[in-house]
RNA sequence: GGGCGCUUGGCUCAGCUGGUCAGAGCGCCUGCCUUACACGCAGGAUGUCGCAGGUUCGAACCCUGCAGCGCCCA
């Protein structure tokens, strides 16, 4: 036949393109594989519709993409669902910033008309992402892509809302929420995220109502005295026992307050007197219901300071506030000290904000009921972690959870399903918009204004996207998921919602494995953001090494548990090895050129025969595969990419390819067309196990290998997977390659050491230890150690020549005829040093060997390897001091 | 304050249940453009595995303490 040309150049821009679209036009993200077989299915984390794909979903969407590949290469029905969420706040300040680019206000243009346009932008921004998603090769069923705010998903956000608030689980209350005064908008627990600031401890004192004097308190927020409605001590501290009950005045305000006291208060903090403004701080919160204590809201929803506040601080920003309050008290001689303290400061998670609690009616959903169930599950065993610590976050968090605020004062996302009645004033709750109240029949209904929190969308996503709450058949055939691929960052968002959402509505957890990644930061370990302009675009990595580079080198740096520290140079680690993956094939198939390839499969019946080289390789394939499949079992994808690597480079490329030399530019015609369509065989077998880790350049290289007669080339991707299979493994034949393999090294680097010019051949003469095994294969393997040392095939001689160089191996020696190369000082200098090395290990082996602990203790086979070892090590350094002596 | 992690060659990190004289990638040094690959080939150097104790026949790995760094929660 004809040899088939590859370009010269690894070129992945080439190919990756027309590929990606191939298989997405062939259906091959659909899932297809045996129907009987249990399928493999994973949900892709959703990003934000207007984000862009930054590194960490580079590295997120390639595991998961290299899981799907493996899994369908497995031949089990595999589905990929992919999607975006709405992401309530970030997209609504996206469309509001580009709203007062134009100088219009959201307020301005009205509610319908922002949602109209925020559409638009969504618009934009999806086909952005989806793109990303398939330039970095991601094969997802495109098919059944879903997004938080489609009908179907809404349908289901719906019913689980009504649904949780029949079953008592959703409420409406006035509660302190957090409150980001510049989102205007109510926040989870979770979404405010809490930094240690340099700030001051306040001491004030506050005036007795009655008679002389005053006591003394401390705290952080000066501003917030104008809302206290009382000051506590604790009931047992001896310094205020008596105080208990007096009034007080407040300063600054004026009013009347009581000191009380209450056990919430720290004796040993500040002064041991603090004040208490329940409509602003949490504690307070719980003291003022415990004492009945007015709540005197003092912000309005901008964050400014409201009308409950003498004029003189009105409008006034909290900041500004604290500064006028403070000159006040010192004006008023109520001031008494300033000292500095770092306390912890909520800042909003989007916009980064001071979060302030913020006493206002919200919805909640009640999270002991579901979380309970989830813990549950994880008790059980029905989801697991990994790496299995993070399961510790896992159960902390919904040990200790608070119930969850999930309105939101946006205009984008869920409007809540709720309607006050204008006439009874009651609350309808319901699946379809109710046209009249149901209690007393008017039909003057208004519906909430607020929306929903985007993850009580999210919550839903692993079941909302299969169709939920219909019965589908997508449903019932991949619920629940396999595994979960996620960062550590929204275990509490995401995670843990979702299998509470998943128990609670479809009895199961959502998935079995949650795959818990990490963060890729720059080389200085810092995050990659935009403002420190030290992020790395995964699209200019796909641009600049290919989108197999990326995937490979991320496997390859992944290690659970810790984060990934690169920067885009790394990314070459990806881009030589697709190379060489190229190469390697290149060489192969422009060999073809005048062989015929023998029918069969080598080394079955009617197939070609394997030599022993042959057999060793299908061992180290079969023992590539065995390590992938245990490191993907436990998602060490650093492991798979390892094992991928090693095989192919050092194993494949390095010694078989080389090896397969001797045949097909030596031999005769008949073995020429054997050795190649092995050679053949053994790479479309590598490039099925390299697949899911470099998809693209695999594919590229397997549509141009010659098919069987009469049949298609199939697709890569689609292909069986190689399996570790119990008739290749042969760890005798694997020792005795080990032997040739020493022997070449040792030929190798006496002629690197000696600088023996690589045109000069080498000649070897050989002579066997009594009882060595690999004498015989050696001795057949003659003319293959002559091609690995550039010389003669050696002889095999019963004493060592005159005049050359002994190299002394593991059950055999090698005579070099190099004497003539080879500085005599320098040499004894070198085996000097061997023998120093062997002897001190050998002493340090005979003093493990001779310790009864070690024998009654070590298990046998310990022993023995040690005490083979040891005599190796006598053996050689014997050998060596002899040579050293004639030499000297 | 509570919890979780990290500290291994110049850099970034592997090293799963303690037992092959401690590994990889990059970088470095030497020699090679050997017609698959210079994104390459062959060879080489570099580590008291943070410190101090302990357990063990045996510790990078287990325990205790200390130091430094990071993250999460309150």
């Amino acid at each position: 036949m004809k040899a088939i040309e590859l370009p010269k150049a690894y070129d992945p821009k080439s190919f990756e393109d027309r590929i990606y679209a191939a298989w997405k036009d062939a259906g091959l993200f659909k899932p297809a594989g045996d129907p009987k077989r249990k399928p493999f299915v994973i949900v892709i984390p959703p990003p934000n519709v207007t984000g862009v794909l930054h590194m960490g979903h580079g590295l997120n969407n390639s595991l998961q993409d290299i899981l799907i590949r493996y899994h369908r290469m497995l031949g089990e029905p595999t589905l990929w669902v992919p999607g975006c969420d709405h992401a309530g706040i970030a997209t609504q300040h996206v469309v509001e910033k580009r709203l007062r680019a134009k100088g219009i206000d959201r307020r301005d243009l009205g509610r319908e008309k922002f949602v109209e346009e925020t559409w638009k932008v969504k618009a934009e921004h999806h086909a952005v992402i989806t793109k990303q998603l398939e330039k970095i090769g991601s094969s997802c069923d495109w098919g059944r892509e879903r997004f938080t705010l489609d009908e179907g998903l809404s349908k289901a956000v719906r019913e689980v809302f009504v649904t949780l608030h029949e079953r008592g689980l959703v409420y409406k209350g006035k509660y302190l929420v957090n409150w980001c005064p510049s989102c205007g908008t109510a926040l989870s627990d979770d979404e405010v995220e809490h930094q240690d600031e340099q700030g001051a401890m306040y001491h004030i004192r506050y005036p007795y109502a009655e008679g002389e004097g005053s006591v003394e308190i401390a705290t952080t927020r000066p501003e917030t005295l104008l809302g206290d409605s009382a000051v506590a001590a604790h009931p047992e501290d001896e310094r205020y026992k008596s105080l208990v009950g007096r009034q007080l005045v407040l300063p600054l305000a004026g009013r009347t307050i009581p000191l009380i006291a209450d056990a919430y208060v720290d004796r040993e903090f500040g002064t041991g007197l603090v004040k208490i403004t329940p409509a602003h701080d949490p504690n307070d919160f719980e003291v003022g219901k415990r004492h009945d204590l007015p709540q005197i809201n003092i912000l309005n929803p901008d964050g400014t300071l409201n009308d409950s506040v003498p004029e003189r601080y009105r409008g006034l920003k909290a900041k500004d506030a604290r500064k006028l309050v403070v000159e006040d008290l010192k004006a008023q001689g109520l001031f008494v000290a300033e000292k500095p303290v770092t306390h912890s400061v909520g800042h909003c998670y989007r916009c980064h904000s001071v979060v302030e609690p913020y006493l206002s009616e919200q919805w909640f959903v009640k999270m002991k009921p579901l979380a309970e169930k989830a813990l549950a599950a994880w008790r059980d065993g029905e989801v697991r972690f990994f790496p299995q610590r993070w399961e510790n976050t896992y159960e902390h968090w919904l040990t200790n959870i608070r119930d969850w605020c999930i309105s939101r004062q946006l205009w984008w996302g869920h409007r809540i399903p709720a309607w006050h009645c204008e006439h009874c004033g009651k609350t309808v709750v319901a699946r379809e918009d109710p046209l009249e109240c149901p209690y007393c029949k008017s039909t003057e209904l208004r519906q909430d204004e607020d929306v929903l929190d985007t993850w009580f969308s999210s919550w839903l996503w692993p079941f909302s996207t299969l169709g939920w709450p219909k019965d589908t058949a997508d449903l019932r055939k991949f619920y629940p998921t396999s595994a979960l691929v996620t960062g550590y960052d929204i275990i509490f968002f995401w995670v843990a919602r979702m299998i509470m959402a998943g128990m609670e509505f479809m009895g199961r957890s959502p998935f079995k494995d949650v795959c818990i990644t990490t963060l890729v930061r720059d080389k200085q370990g810092r995050k990659m953001s935009k403002s420190l302009g030290n992020g790395i675009d995964p699209l200019e990595i796909v641009d600049e090494y290919g989108a197999d580079a990326l995937k490979f080198t991320l496997a390859f740096m992944f290690t659970p548990g810790q984060d990934i520290l690169m920067n885009s140079e790394d990314f070459k680690l990806g881009s030589k090895f697709s190379n060489k993956v190229w190469n390697a094939s290149r060489y192969i198939l422009m060999n073809l050129e005048g062989r015929e390839l023998l029918p069969g499969k080598p080394g079955e019946s009617g197939g070609p025969a394997l030599r022993d080289v042959d057999r060793w390789i299908y061992g180290r394939l079969g023992a590539a595969a065995a390590a992938i499949k245990e490191a993907f079992a436990s998602y060490r994808f650093n492991d798979a990419a390892g094992a991928a690597y090693e095989y192919f480079w050092n194993d494949f490329c390095d010694w078989y390819i080389e090896a397969t030399k001797l045949s097909i530019k030596g031999g005769d015609e008949a073995e020429r067309n054997r050795a190649t369509t092995v050679l053949l065989a053994v790479l479309e077998e590598s490039l099925r196990l390299l697949h899911p880790l470099l998809p693209f350049v695999t594919e590229e290289i397997y549509q141009k290998l010659p098919a069987a007669p009469g049949a298609e080339r199939g697709w890569l991707i689609s292909a069986p997977y190689p399996e570790p299979r119990k008739e290749r493994e042969d760890p005798a034949l694997a020792a005795r390659f080990a032997s040739l393999q020493e022997l070449v090294r040792l030929a190798r680097t006496l002629r690197s050491e000696f600088q023996i010019p690589p045109e000069a051949k080498m000649r070897l003469a050989l002579r066997f230890e009594p009882g060595f095994e690999g004498a015989a294969f050696l001795r057949e393997s003659a003319a293959l150690v002559g091609l690995f040392v550039n010389g003669p095939a050696p002889a095999e001689v019963s004493a060592r020549p005159a005049g050359t160089v002994a190299l002394v191996g593991a059950g055999f020696e090698a005579y070099a005829f190099v004497k003539e190369s080879v500085d005599a000082a320098k040499l004894v200098e070198k085996l000097r040093k061997e023998i120093e090395r062997d002897r001190s290990y050998a002493e340090r082996t005979r003093d493990k060997l001779a310790n009864p602990g070690f024998l009654a203790s070590a298990p046998a086979e310990v022993a023995a390897r040690e005490r083979e070892k040891l005599e190796e090590a006598e053996r050689r350094s014997g050998k060596y001091a002899q040579y050293v002596e004639e030499l000297a």
